[in-house]
DNA sequence: CTGCCTGCAAATGCTTTGCATCTCG
DNA sequence: CGAGATGCAAAGCATTTGCAGGCAG
């Protein structure tokens, strides 16, 4: 929570109440949340907060870099809280719709040098392989 | 287009007008469209075909194989032919939104041993990588 | 003929926005 | 106090769906 409060006070915004609650819940959970799962989360702790709030939060947080966002080609996004610098990688099960997390350093580094042959200056990076996981072979 | 007509008879699904159209557009630009840019040029041609239709259609195709679909974080999704069985990855341009294809064999090895030691069947995969491009640096 | 397709318009569902009000600092 | 945040409801948009009429095979 301290970082949320820093961040913010270096980008001279209010730290409010409604910031502080949808980030513990993302810090919490450490799962990849949606909005929606968010707000639910939040009445079970009996914070009623709204919709548009729990959206305007989150993007800052991307913003502040503190959570980052991602697309499981479910209609619609989740959110969870940046862990360190480490970029996660993604296997998404499309029977049981199972989202496995990796991060393989060899993945890193050839990356790196197509990135760096091609000039470019990345700042974000999604792999996401859709298939079938183990257990529904 | 015999691709298509093939395609479509082994289905047993009928090969219609609009499919061809829409078909023909996607193979003829080699380029991610979306939706709407799929429309706009079918009206170019003087064809005039339901948005539904269009929307019908591309979902097919991605189900026949015949077309994948992509989405750079712009909110509409993208359609490009495939092209023979090749995966492409890509570089986005958070500035000027250029979309750089790439496809480099290192990357394919590393994939694999992941994918393989996790038990996971790929079946399609997503690499985008956003950033800043030479020109915007 | 018969089933699948098309068009249109209405409906969806996530996300964004306008605006009056309130809060942090 | 004043800038920025919040809530609510309405608006936005891409995409989907229901249904009556059409077309392919």
């Amino acid at each position: 929570m301290e970082v949320l409060r820093g961040e913010l006070r270096e980008h001279e915004l209010p730290f409010t109440h409604q910031r502080e609650a949808i980030a513990r819940v993302l810090f919490e959970t450490n799962q990849h949340l949606s909005a929606d799962e968010v707000e639910t989360e939040l009445l079970d702790r009996d914070h009623q907060i709204g919709k548009a709030t729990v959206y305007r939060t989150l993007a800052l947080l991307v913003e502040l870099g503190l959570a980052t966002e991602h697309d499981f080609d479910e209609g619609f996004r989740r959110y969870q809280m940046t862990v360190g610098a480490a970029q996660y990688d993604h296997l998404i099960c499309t029977v049981c719709g199972d989202v496995t997390q990796f991060r393989e350093e060899a993945l890193e580094s050839v990356l790196e040098s197509i990135v760096r042959s091609a000039g470019f200056e990345p700042i974000t990076r999604q792999i996401k392989i859709f298939g079938t996981c183990r257990d529904c072979t």
